[in-house]
DNA sequence: ATGACTAATAGTCACTACGACTATAAAGGG
DNA sequence: CCCTTTATAGTCGTAGTGACTATTAGTCAT
């Protein structure tokens, strides 16, 4: 392979990250305004130029702290989802976009930086049109996170350090937008080995309106056995 | 963002191609022996430069026909795998890669192509060290083919249109590297709508040793619901 | 307090899926 | 013809799961 003959060709590489998380009981997504054409004022996901010297995955840390003003993303779960490089994704040259879904628990605020006017979190439902083929990122976000919850810990991401069964249920039902038993979510979820387990001694009791509950910890488990299917829409045998 | 400042950035953007097969009862890669630097005469993972008008899936397909010869890629499945990225991955030049994972069934004979100086499948095993990072892509490959099988219908892409249930079993055994049941195997395949469905009237009789089986050709459901999980190496609890 | 409301947790029951089997059928090879 | 091989049929006990009911332990309004 001859490399020089390539050197000059106008790639670009970027990073697109579909940061999703859970705010009242709903599915959102953190967008940014962008300030610059093409798609100036045009909300999008927040991204950005790999750097000469970073990875995608280092890159993708470092937009999203840049052009959200995020400072705490310790609990960040950072997955790479697929590159997207049609040749006409973006109007004014070759870009190649290394996408990624992260999740995020307890949603800090985020304040609007270096290149976007501002940052902000959007119901899934409402992010309306996005600028370049964001929207396809995003549902292809949605999708394969769904996917995930049914044979991998990932739902954990959702959570802060220490939750209880109600509310890893809610990440379940917000992500699917299905309902589901308690009773017998709560026995699958404890039957898992190694997806939760107890927090020593301790029960959340003021501020909820219910019983307390029992709090709980990410196990150390990072897939299901057996995984937890989602309700089949219709028909579907399962 | 500021297009311009990082158009002349030294960023090339390659595919490579995790081929697998199944060929003899066991796992089979395409590997072809490099020919120029660097690595030039190490076996390495098939791929090439994304040209500037065509995106990495395009460019997978070309590069795969261009390298090993191989005539009919009619049967092949292409999905992206990841996009590896490291700075330091090529010692020569900034190369991001996207990687694909490529299931071909009846392995037809590659030719050495245009930048290869041979092409030749290889036992999974055997496939000795790569040049590059391609040995890790490889292993990445062969884990999220091992792991799609339990919840896709994925296998059939490594079996010609019409197969056997014993080929389709043998598929899994291979990847999984494990034995299954046969019996409980049908059943569950049987049991699965949409995965497989009976080819009208005929049965392989020539050529086995045993009863004729069945054909059968994939149907038309791409997930499978349930799954079908591989089986616990050692305490696990499914 | 006291009772309504809410949410967490415990437990039941029937049905299905699945692993481990045994048995039979239909080919080929000595 | 028997023996081997592979496909297919069927059985049985258990584990997993969906749909429930019941109990417990808090908050809130009166």
């Amino acid at each position: 392979m001859d490399y020089d003959k390539y050197a000059h060709e106008p790639f670009a590489v970027t990073v697109d990250l579909a940061v999703l998380t859970i705010a009242e009981g709903a599915l959102h997504a953190l967008l940014v305004e962008r300030g610059q054409e093409p798609y100036a004022g045009h909300w999008a996901l927040p991204g950005g130029f790999v750097h000469p010297d970073e990875s995608a995955e280092t890159a993708a840390r470092r937009e999203l702290a840049e052009e959200t003003g995020l400072s705490d993303l310790s609990g960040l779960h950072l997955e790479q989802l697929r590159t997207y490089s049609e040749p006409d994704r973006d109007p004014r040259m070759r870009v190649v976009s290394v996408a990624f879904a992260a999740l995020l628990p307890d949603p800090p605020e985020p304040h609007g930086g270096s290149d976007a006017a501002e940052a902000r979190w959007v119901p899934y439902d409402k992010a309306g049109p996005l600028a370049f083929d964001h929207d396809r990122i995003l549902a292809d976000a949605h999708e394969r996170v769904g996917a995930k919850l049914e044979y991998t810990c990932l739902a954990t991401a959702f959570c802060p350090p220490e939750f209880t069964l109600g509310e890893l249920q809610q990440v379940y039902e917000t992500v699917w937008g299905t309902v589901l038993d308690r009773p017998n979510f709560r026995r699958k979820v404890l039957a898992t080995p190694g997806f939760v387990e107890a927090v020593p001694g301790a029960a959340r009791l003021t501020g909820g309106r219910g019983k307390p509950a029992a709090l709980y910890r990410a196990g150390p488990a990072a897939t299901l056995h057996p995984p937890l299917l989602r309700p089949s829409p219709e028909g579907r045998p399962a």
